[in-house]
DNA sequence: CATTTCTTGACAGTATACTGATAATCAGCA
DNA sequence: TGCTGATTATCAGTATACTGTCAAGAAATG
Protein backbone atom coordinates (compact mmCIF):
# COMPACT_ATOMS: atom_id res chain seq x y z
CA UNK A 1 0.00 0.00 0.00
CA UNK A 2 1.02 3.34 -0.77
CA UNK A 3 2.11 5.92 1.90
CA UNK A 4 0.40 8.88 2.63
CA UNK A 5 3.98 10.60 2.47
CA UNK A 6 3.75 9.50 -1.10
CA UNK A 7 0.52 11.56 -2.28
CA UNK A 8 1.17 15.15 -3.81
CA UNK A 9 -2.27 15.66 -2.21
CA UNK A 10 -0.71 14.88 1.54
CA UNK A 11 2.11 16.87 0.50
CA UNK A 12 0.24 19.88 -0.63
CA UNK A 13 -1.61 19.97 2.51
CA UNK A 14 1.58 19.95 4.64
CA UNK A 15 3.00 22.70 3.15
CA UNK A 16 0.06 24.65 2.84
CA UNK A 17 0.32 24.29 6.85
CA UNK A 18 3.82 24.67 7.13
CA UNK A 19 3.07 28.34 4.91
CA UNK A 20 0.33 29.39 6.90
CA UNK A 21 2.66 29.00 9.96
CA UNK A 22 5.35 30.88 8.67
CA UNK A 23 3.23 33.33 7.58
CA UNK A 24 1.35 33.76 10.85
CA UNK A 25 4.69 34.06 12.95
CA UNK A 26 6.66 36.50 10.55
CA UNK A 27 3.49 38.82 10.36
CA UNK A 28 2.75 38.88 14.17
CA UNK A 29 5.96 39.23 14.79
CA UNK A 30 6.20 42.45 12.50
CA UNK A 31 3.15 43.48 14.73
CA UNK A 32 0.48 43.11 12.26
CA UNK A 33 -2.62 41.02 12.62
CA UNK A 34 -3.40 39.59 9.33
CA UNK A 35 -4.04 36.40 7.88
CA UNK A 36 -2.32 35.27 4.71
CA UNK A 37 -5.69 35.12 2.75
CA UNK A 38 -6.49 38.35 4.16
CA UNK A 39 -2.92 39.42 2.75
CA UNK A 40 -4.36 38.85 -0.47
CA UNK A 41 -7.08 40.24 -0.77
CA UNK A 42 -6.01 43.66 0.41
CA UNK A 43 -3.45 43.18 -2.01
CA UNK A 44 -5.20 42.57 -4.81
CA UNK A 45 -7.94 45.73 -3.95
CA UNK A 46 -5.25 48.12 -3.15
CA UNK A 47 -3.92 47.18 -6.92
CA UNK A 48 -7.49 47.25 -7.97
CA UNK A 49 -8.91 49.91 -6.24
CA UNK A 50 -13.29 49.65 -6.95
CA UNK A 51 -13.28 46.07 -8.00
CA UNK A 52 -16.26 44.08 -6.57
CA UNK A 53 -16.04 40.92 -4.82
CA UNK A 54 -16.77 38.58 -7.64
CA UNK A 55 -13.78 39.96 -9.48
CA UNK A 56 -11.94 40.07 -6.29
CA UNK A 57 -12.63 36.34 -5.67
CA UNK A 58 -11.32 35.67 -9.48
CA UNK A 59 -8.26 37.39 -9.00
CA UNK A 60 -6.88 35.63 -6.13
CA UNK A 61 -9.21 31.97 -6.92
CA UNK A 62 -11.37 32.46 -3.33
CA UNK A 63 -14.20 30.94 -3.53
CA UNK A 64 -17.12 33.71 -3.58
CA UNK A 65 -18.89 32.57 -0.73
CA UNK A 66 -15.52 32.78 1.07
CA UNK A 67 -14.59 36.17 -0.04
CA UNK A 68 -17.84 37.63 1.96
CA UNK A 69 -16.43 36.57 5.42
CA UNK A 70 -12.68 37.57 4.82
CA UNK A 71 -14.26 41.35 3.28
CA UNK A 72 -16.26 41.62 6.88
CA UNK A 73 -12.99 40.85 9.02
CA UNK A 74 -11.10 43.37 6.60
CA UNK A 75 -13.93 46.17 7.22
CA UNK A 76 -14.22 45.70 10.66
CA UNK A 77 -10.49 46.36 10.94
CA UNK A 78 -10.87 49.80 8.70
CA UNK A 79 -8.61 48.43 6.00
CA UNK A 80 -11.54 48.32 3.65
CA UNK A 81 -14.53 49.97 2.37
CA UNK A 82 -17.44 48.41 0.94
CA UNK A 83 -20.01 50.74 -1.22
CA UNK A 84 -22.69 49.83 -3.30
CA UNK A 85 -21.72 50.44 -6.74
CA UNK A 86 -23.65 53.10 -8.48
CA UNK A 87 -23.41 51.05 -12.01
CA UNK A 88 -24.68 47.75 -10.63
CA UNK A 89 -26.83 47.91 -7.35
CA UNK A 90 -26.49 43.90 -6.59
CA UNK A 91 -22.37 44.66 -6.49
CA UNK A 92 -20.29 46.28 -3.99
CA UNK A 93 -17.15 48.30 -4.76
CA UNK A 94 -14.13 47.65 -2.50
CA UNK A 95 -11.62 50.47 -1.92
CA UNK A 96 -8.44 50.07 0.05
CA UNK A 97 -8.19 52.80 3.40
CA UNK A 98 -5.47 55.11 3.98
CA UNK A 99 -4.93 52.89 6.81
CA UNK A 100 -5.01 49.79 4.69
CA UNK A 101 -2.60 51.25 2.38
CA UNK A 102 -0.11 51.99 5.75
CA UNK A 103 -0.42 48.21 6.76
CA UNK A 104 -0.01 46.72 3.54
CA UNK A 105 2.94 48.79 2.92
CA UNK A 106 4.11 48.36 6.75
CA UNK A 107 3.95 44.02 6.27
CA UNK A 108 5.28 43.83 2.91
CA UNK A 109 8.96 42.53 5.03
CA UNK A 110 7.16 40.24 6.73
CA UNK A 111 5.18 38.32 4.23
CA UNK A 112 8.49 38.22 2.20
CA UNK A 113 10.26 37.03 4.94
CA UNK A 114 8.01 34.21 5.21
CA UNK A 115 8.38 33.14 1.58
CA UNK A 116 11.71 32.83 2.47
CA UNK A 117 11.18 31.31 5.66
CA UNK A 118 8.99 28.36 4.13
CA UNK A 119 11.57 27.27 1.46
CA UNK A 120 14.61 27.87 3.76
CA UNK A 121 15.34 24.19 2.51
CA UNK A 122 15.50 24.42 -0.83
CA UNK A 123 18.39 26.00 -3.14
CA UNK A 124 17.77 29.13 -5.18
CA UNK A 125 17.13 27.33 -8.07
CA UNK A 126 15.64 24.62 -6.49
CA UNK A 127 12.60 27.46 -5.53
CA UNK A 128 12.83 28.85 -8.95
CA UNK A 129 12.03 25.09 -10.30
CA UNK A 130 9.63 24.37 -7.42
CA UNK A 131 7.58 27.72 -8.45
CA UNK A 132 7.77 27.05 -12.08
CA UNK A 133 6.13 23.33 -11.61
CA UNK A 134 3.68 24.77 -9.03
CA UNK A 135 2.06 27.14 -11.37
CA UNK A 136 2.25 24.33 -14.19
CA UNK A 137 0.41 22.38 -12.29
CA UNK A 138 -1.97 25.23 -10.83
CA UNK A 139 -2.74 26.02 -14.71
CA UNK A 140 -3.56 22.54 -15.82
CA UNK A 141 -6.11 21.95 -12.96
CA UNK A 142 -7.57 25.67 -12.50
CA UNK A 143 -10.68 24.90 -14.33
CA UNK A 144 -10.88 21.70 -11.76
CA UNK A 145 -11.67 23.90 -8.32
CA UNK A 146 -14.98 25.88 -7.47
CA UNK A 147 -12.73 29.00 -7.50
CA UNK A 148 -10.51 29.12 -10.25
CA UNK A 149 -8.32 31.90 -11.24
CA UNK A 150 -10.29 34.98 -13.67
CA UNK A 151 -7.33 37.50 -15.07
CA UNK A 152 -9.68 40.67 -15.44
CA UNK A 153 -9.16 41.70 -19.15
CA UNK A 154 -8.37 45.16 -19.45
CA UNK A 155 -10.51 47.76 -17.76
CA UNK A 156 -9.99 47.45 -13.96
CA UNK A 157 -9.46 50.46 -12.43
CA UNK A 158 -5.74 50.59 -11.29
CA UNK A 159 -5.12 52.41 -8.45
CA UNK A 160 -2.25 54.21 -6.95
CA UNK B 1 4.72 45.54 -5.93
CA UNK B 2 5.20 41.57 -5.90
CA UNK B 3 2.67 39.58 -7.57
CA UNK B 4 0.03 37.41 -5.58
CA UNK B 5 0.64 34.56 -7.76
CA UNK B 6 4.77 35.26 -7.44
CA UNK B 7 4.06 34.13 -3.84
CA UNK B 8 4.76 30.35 -3.20
CA UNK B 9 2.25 30.56 0.25
CA UNK B 10 -0.15 31.54 -2.28
CA UNK B 11 0.68 28.94 -5.00
CA UNK B 12 0.74 26.19 -2.23
CA UNK B 13 -2.72 27.50 -1.55
CA UNK B 14 -4.19 27.39 -4.77
CA UNK B 15 -2.54 23.92 -5.70
CA UNK B 16 -4.31 22.34 -2.41
CA UNK B 17 -7.56 24.03 -3.18
CA UNK B 18 -7.19 22.14 -6.48
CA UNK B 19 -6.22 18.66 -4.94
CA UNK B 20 -8.95 18.60 -2.26
CA UNK B 21 -11.29 19.53 -5.40
CA UNK B 22 -10.03 16.81 -7.54
CA UNK B 23 -9.87 14.15 -4.37
CA UNK B 24 -13.98 15.15 -3.76
CA UNK B 25 -14.88 14.65 -7.40
CA UNK B 26 -12.86 11.06 -8.18
CA UNK B 27 -13.86 9.61 -4.39
CA UNK B 28 -17.37 10.84 -5.29
CA UNK B 29 -17.43 9.24 -9.10
CA UNK B 30 -16.25 5.99 -7.20
CA UNK B 31 -19.62 5.98 -5.19
CA UNK B 32 -17.56 6.81 -1.98
CA UNK B 33 -18.01 10.08 0.71
CA UNK B 34 -14.86 10.37 2.52
CA UNK B 35 -12.65 13.64 2.64
CA UNK B 36 -8.81 13.57 1.67
CA UNK B 37 -8.43 14.22 5.71
CA UNK B 38 -10.33 11.54 6.51
CA UNK B 39 -8.53 9.06 3.78
CA UNK B 40 -5.27 9.73 5.45
CA UNK B 41 -6.44 9.24 8.61
CA UNK B 42 -8.17 5.89 8.02
CA UNK B 43 -5.71 4.73 6.01
CA UNK B 44 -3.07 5.15 8.86
CA UNK B 45 -4.82 3.65 11.29
CA UNK B 46 -5.78 0.61 8.99
CA UNK B 47 -1.30 0.43 9.15
CA UNK B 48 -1.20 1.12 12.66
CA UNK B 49 -4.15 -0.31 14.26
CA UNK B 50 -4.70 0.04 18.20
CA UNK B 51 -2.48 3.81 18.19
CA UNK B 52 -4.55 6.38 20.06
CA UNK B 53 -4.53 9.81 18.45
CA UNK B 54 -1.70 11.69 19.18
CA UNK B 55 0.04 9.27 17.84
CA UNK B 56 -1.85 9.16 14.91
CA UNK B 57 -2.06 12.88 14.89
CA UNK B 58 2.21 12.75 14.60
CA UNK B 59 1.80 10.02 11.28
CA UNK B 60 -0.53 12.14 9.43
CA UNK B 61 0.62 15.83 10.44
CA UNK B 62 -2.58 16.60 11.87
CA UNK B 63 -3.34 19.45 14.99
CA UNK B 64 -4.50 17.18 18.27
CA UNK B 65 -7.80 19.10 18.36
CA UNK B 66 -8.42 18.46 14.35
CA UNK B 67 -7.96 14.79 15.10
CA UNK B 68 -11.52 14.68 17.33
CA UNK B 69 -13.62 16.18 15.02
CA UNK B 70 -12.02 13.61 11.78
CA UNK B 71 -12.13 10.40 14.23
CA UNK B 72 -15.94 11.78 15.30
CA UNK B 73 -16.91 11.57 11.75
CA UNK B 74 -15.51 8.16 11.06
CA UNK B 75 -16.67 6.79 14.07
CA UNK B 76 -20.05 8.22 12.83
CA UNK B 77 -19.83 6.32 9.50
CA UNK B 78 -19.24 3.09 11.48
CA UNK B 79 -15.63 3.09 9.56
CA UNK B 80 -13.47 3.21 12.74
CA UNK B 81 -14.10 2.10 16.41
CA UNK B 82 -12.72 4.30 19.47
CA UNK B 83 -12.11 2.35 23.11
CA UNK B 84 -10.44 3.53 25.85
CA UNK B 85 -7.06 1.80 26.29
CA UNK B 86 -6.24 -0.26 28.78
CA UNK B 87 -2.81 0.97 29.45
CA UNK B 88 -3.43 4.01 30.11
CA UNK B 89 -6.68 5.70 30.90
CA UNK B 90 -6.39 8.46 28.96
CA UNK B 91 -5.92 7.38 26.07
CA UNK B 92 -8.28 6.08 22.93
CA UNK B 93 -6.88 3.23 21.05
CA UNK B 94 -8.41 3.45 17.13
CA UNK B 95 -8.79 0.50 15.25
CA UNK B 96 -10.49 0.32 11.99
CA UNK B 97 -13.15 -1.64 11.45
CA UNK B 98 -14.17 -4.36 8.57
CA UNK B 99 -16.27 -2.03 6.62
CA UNK B 100 -13.66 0.21 7.46
CA UNK B 101 -11.28 -1.90 5.35
CA UNK B 102 -13.66 -2.84 2.45
CA UNK B 103 -13.47 0.93 1.89
CA UNK B 104 -10.17 2.22 2.57
CA UNK B 105 -9.58 -0.72 -0.48
CA UNK B 106 -12.34 0.36 -2.40
CA UNK B 107 -11.62 3.63 -2.29
CA UNK B 108 -7.68 3.31 -3.05
CA UNK B 109 -8.48 3.65 -6.81
CA UNK B 110 -10.09 6.73 -6.80
CA UNK B 111 -7.32 7.89 -4.56
CA UNK B 112 -4.32 6.79 -6.91
CA UNK B 113 -6.84 8.63 -9.57
CA UNK B 114 -6.96 12.04 -7.86
CA UNK B 115 -2.86 11.88 -7.54
CA UNK B 116 -2.44 11.84 -11.64
CA UNK B 117 -5.46 14.07 -12.41
CA UNK B 118 -4.06 16.60 -9.59
CA UNK B 119 -0.95 16.42 -11.53
CA UNK B 120 -1.70 16.10 -15.10
CA UNK B 121 -0.08 19.42 -16.09
CA UNK B 122 3.34 17.92 -15.57
CA UNK B 123 5.45 15.04 -17.15
CA UNK B 124 6.58 12.01 -15.60
CA UNK B 125 9.71 13.91 -14.74
CA UNK B 126 8.37 16.93 -13.29
CA UNK B 127 6.04 14.67 -11.57
CA UNK B 128 8.93 13.17 -9.78
CA UNK B 129 11.23 16.74 -8.98
CA UNK B 130 7.99 18.41 -8.20
CA UNK B 131 7.27 15.60 -5.32
CA UNK B 132 10.98 15.76 -4.14
CA UNK B 133 11.40 19.60 -3.56
CA UNK B 134 7.71 19.17 -1.79
CA UNK B 135 9.41 16.88 0.47
CA UNK B 136 12.45 18.76 1.04
CA UNK B 137 10.43 21.90 1.69
CA UNK B 138 8.73 19.95 4.26
CA UNK B 139 11.14 17.98 6.10
CA UNK B 140 13.00 21.66 6.87
CA UNK B 141 9.89 23.71 8.06
CA UNK B 142 8.06 20.39 10.03
CA UNK B 143 8.78 21.69 13.32
CA UNK B 144 7.68 25.50 12.03
CA UNK B 145 4.08 24.21 12.45
CA UNK B 146 1.98 23.43 15.15
CA UNK B 147 1.39 19.81 13.78
CA UNK B 148 4.56 18.01 12.56
CA UNK B 149 5.10 15.18 11.56
CA UNK B 150 6.15 12.55 14.32
CA UNK B 151 7.27 8.75 12.76
CA UNK B 152 6.71 5.98 15.30
CA UNK B 153 9.94 4.79 16.59
CA UNK B 154 9.18 0.69 16.04
CA UNK B 155 6.40 -0.83 18.49
CA UNK B 156 3.38 0.48 16.61
CA UNK B 157 0.95 -2.48 16.55
CA UNK B 158 0.95 -3.25 12.73
CA UNK B 159 -2.25 -4.18 11.19
CA UNK B 160 -3.92 -6.88 8.48
C1' DC C 1 -43.16 46.17 -21.51
C1' DA C 2 -43.15 41.20 -19.60
C1' DT C 3 -40.60 37.10 -19.01
C1' DT C 4 -36.79 34.28 -18.65
C1' DT C 5 -32.04 33.86 -17.50
C1' DC C 6 -27.89 35.18 -15.45
C1' DT C 7 -25.21 37.49 -11.94
C1' DT C 8 -23.94 39.44 -7.30
C1' DG C 9 -23.99 38.94 -2.65
C1' DA C 10 -25.42 36.68 1.35
C1' DC C 11 -26.81 32.80 4.36
C1' DA C 12 -27.09 27.98 6.58
C1' DG C 13 -24.59 23.91 7.14
C1' DT C 14 -20.36 21.01 7.11
C1' DA C 15 -15.30 20.13 7.49
C1' DT C 16 -10.71 21.32 8.22
C1' DA C 17 -7.07 23.96 11.08
C1' DC C 18 -5.56 26.70 14.57
C1' DT C 19 -5.17 29.32 19.65
C1' DG C 20 -5.80 28.71 24.17
C1' DA C 21 -7.98 26.51 28.11
C1' DT C 22 -9.34 22.52 30.96
C1' DA C 23 -10.21 17.82 33.13
C1' DA C 24 -8.34 13.38 33.79
C1' DT C 25 -4.53 10.73 34.16
C1' DC C 26 0.20 9.22 34.23
C1' DA C 27 5.17 9.50 35.55
C1' DG C 28 9.02 11.18 38.12
C1' DC C 29 10.66 12.44 42.38
C1' DA C 30 11.10 14.20 47.28
C1' DT D 1 3.01 8.19 49.61
C1' DG D 2 2.01 12.84 48.06
C1' DC D 3 3.26 16.56 44.95
C1' DT D 4 4.62 18.40 40.55
C1' DG D 5 4.91 18.43 35.84
C1' DA D 6 3.86 16.28 31.48
C1' DT D 7 0.49 14.02 28.50
C1' DT D 8 -4.20 12.69 26.30
C1' DA D 9 -8.43 14.17 24.88
C1' DT D 10 -11.81 17.61 24.62
C1' DC D 11 -13.96 22.13 24.22
C1' DA D 12 -14.83 27.18 23.02
C1' DG D 13 -13.76 30.46 19.74
C1' DT D 14 -11.97 32.12 15.21
C1' DA D 15 -10.86 31.74 10.16
C1' DT D 16 -10.76 29.53 5.88
C1' DA D 17 -13.22 26.65 2.13
C1' DC D 18 -16.83 24.38 0.26
C1' DT D 19 -22.13 22.72 -0.90
C1' DG D 20 -26.45 24.40 -1.80
C1' DT D 21 -29.94 27.90 -1.59
C1' DC D 22 -31.97 32.40 -1.98
C1' DA D 23 -33.24 37.41 -2.88
C1' DA D 24 -32.28 41.37 -5.47
C1' DG D 25 -31.08 43.21 -9.50
C1' DA D 26 -29.31 43.29 -14.32
C1' DA D 27 -29.47 41.53 -19.18
C1' DA D 28 -31.44 39.37 -22.95
C1' DT D 29 -35.46 38.24 -25.38
C1' DG D 30 -40.14 38.06 -27.13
Amino acid sequence: MRDNNDMPGHLARRFQQIAVAVFHAEVEAAGYDLTPVQYAALSAIGMNQGIDQITLAGLIAYDRTTITGVVDRLVQKGLLVRNPSSRDRRARELRITEEGMRALQGITPAVEAAQRVMLRGLTKEEVEEFMRLLRKAIAAGNELSRAPLKQISAEGTKGS
